[in-house]
RNA sequence: GGAGGGGUGGCCGAGCGGUCAAAGGCAGGGGACUGUAAAUCCCCCGGGCUCCGCCCUACGCAGGUUCGAAUCCUGCCCCCUCCA
């Protein structure tokens, strides 16, 4: 085990807040394995890379020696977390909150040592306290520290509702770390009040409370919003590999930075020295390289890489375009052809499309929607940038 | 319970009797430039069509007044503010 001190300093790398370092130190001294505590509300069926930078803290804190656990938040997920902006979000049931947390579970191994992980549900402890346990629960905490959170007070201010249950959600989710003995709790900058709730409530079992450990939101695809599915900027962890890898080409140059600080295993040191000596291009393309292999595989990786050199730094067309059939000698005019064929929704966009000159044929540019197109020989489509298909001929039957 | 304000396209937000499928912004799609980056510029962006034109739905819901309503009136629903 490494000494506390250097412990210390991994920890520190590119999160946002410690509260309290000390503390953290002190409890590293002790030279035990620390029981680390992330929440995860399975809303959402799949996680995505926004997801995945508590992941990465997490398998550091494994590294060091440390113990996790990570909660499914099933029980809470059915109040629905209120960080979410002021809109009142629709309870889940419990089938499809069962159903989501399974397919995390297979997911977060991926990041995850599972020697050192136990998931847990905290409905398993939550769904038992009863009326009387909240009531007691509630009595911990008061309506003006509730209103300290950011945006209870916010919206207190500005006159949105803010409905009682949503109280009781920093409550119950502080209680899980009452009832887990967590030494740490990781979560995004949103989730600080709901860290330190978990703090007090420890304290006022008789706990020692816990280090609040605050990692950034990763910022989307688009380089201006967090990370969200609901933004659609975001790249899941299931993706394939060329979708990813080409996802994460597109990101700019100053977003790529962060990726490799809240998603790798690269050091700061490492990173800066990137950032000096290698072409923003190719760095990019390890980060690509980087993540696709850990969420499939080296092999996998390799193969995303040439694909996307392939088709966009040389412009070959992929050979594994998806193959379209069609009568041999098909003729039809070039909007009708992409509406028919399922590859654009409608005529009207198909029309569109061509007329903002996004259809090639065989590498040459189609502008006219209305041109006819002949289907003899195996036509090879690009629609847009990233679109590929191939048109293939066969012989009537 | 009382008094006011408000509900417009995926979102924000103008419009307040015709010239409104509805300004502007954001998001989105396409193109140019590139490193499928960023920045920038250009085009498209309710839906459909035989597309330099035509046809449908649309401005909370339901009716009404008008030759004509997102714009006026009535009722209903929802949201907000202040007072109690």
């Amino acid at each position: 085990m490494l000494s506390p001190e250097k412990q210390l300093q991994i920890i520190r790398q590119g999160t946002v807040e410690i509260i309290e370092e000390e503390e953290l130190l002190k409890k590293l001294k002790e030279g035990r394995p620390l029981r680390i505590k992330a929440g995860f509300d399975p809303t959402a069926p799949d996680l995505h890379l926004g997801h995945s930078v508590l992941l990465q803290k997490l398998r550091q804190f494994q590294q060091l020696g440390h113990e996790v656990f990570f909660v499914i938040g099933d029980f809470t997920a059915m109040i629905g977390d209120p960080t979410g902006r002021s809109e009142t979000r629709p309870p889940l049931s419990r089938e499809e909150v069962l159903k989501n947390a399974q397919t995390y579970e297979h997911q977060v191994f991926k990041v995850l040592l599972p020697e050192k992980t136990s998931i847990v549900f905290n409905s398993s402890w939550l769904s038992s306290l009863g009326t009387e346990g909240i009531i007691k629960l509630s009595a911990q905490y008061t309506v003006a520290r509730m209103l300290e959170r950011d945006d209870f007070s916010k919206r207190f201010r500005e006159g949105i509702p803010i409905y009682i249950h949503e109280f009781l959600y920093p409550l119950l989710q502080g209680y899980d770390s009452v009832f887990l003995k967590a030494d740490v709790e990781l979560g995004g900058t949103d989730q600080k009040f709901n860290l330190l709730v978990g703090r007090d409530l420890q304290r006022a079992f008789g706990q020692e409370p816990q280090v609040c450990v605050t990692l950034p939101l990763l910022v989307g695809l688009d380089g201006v919003r967090k990370m969200s599915k609901s933004y659609g900027n975001y790249v899941g962890l299931t993706e394939e590999p060329n979708q990813m890898f080409g996802k994460l080409m597109s990101i700019s140059d100053d977003l790529m930075w962060d990726y490799y600080l809240l998603l790798t295993d690269y050091t700061q040191e490492q990173i800066e020295e990137l950032k000096t000596h290698m072409h923003p291009m190719e760095a990019k393309k390890r980060l690509a390289y980087y993540i696709v292999s850990r969420y499939h595989s080296e092999e996998e990786a390799k193969r995303a890489q040439e694909f996307f050199e392939k088709t966009f730094s040389y412009r070959e067309f992929p050979e594994d375009a998806p193959a379209i059939q069609v009568r041999k000698g098909y003729r039809q005019k070039a909007y009708e052809l992409l509406f028919e064929l399922g590859i654009e929704p409608s005529k009207n966009s198909a029309r569109r499309l061509i007329e903002g000159g996004g259809l090639k044929i065989n590498g040459q540019k189609i502008e006219d929607p209305n041109r006819d197109i002949e289907v003899s020989e195996e036509l090879r489509l690009q629609v847009g940038k990233k679109r590929f298909y191939k048109i293939v001929p066969i012989e009537e039957t």
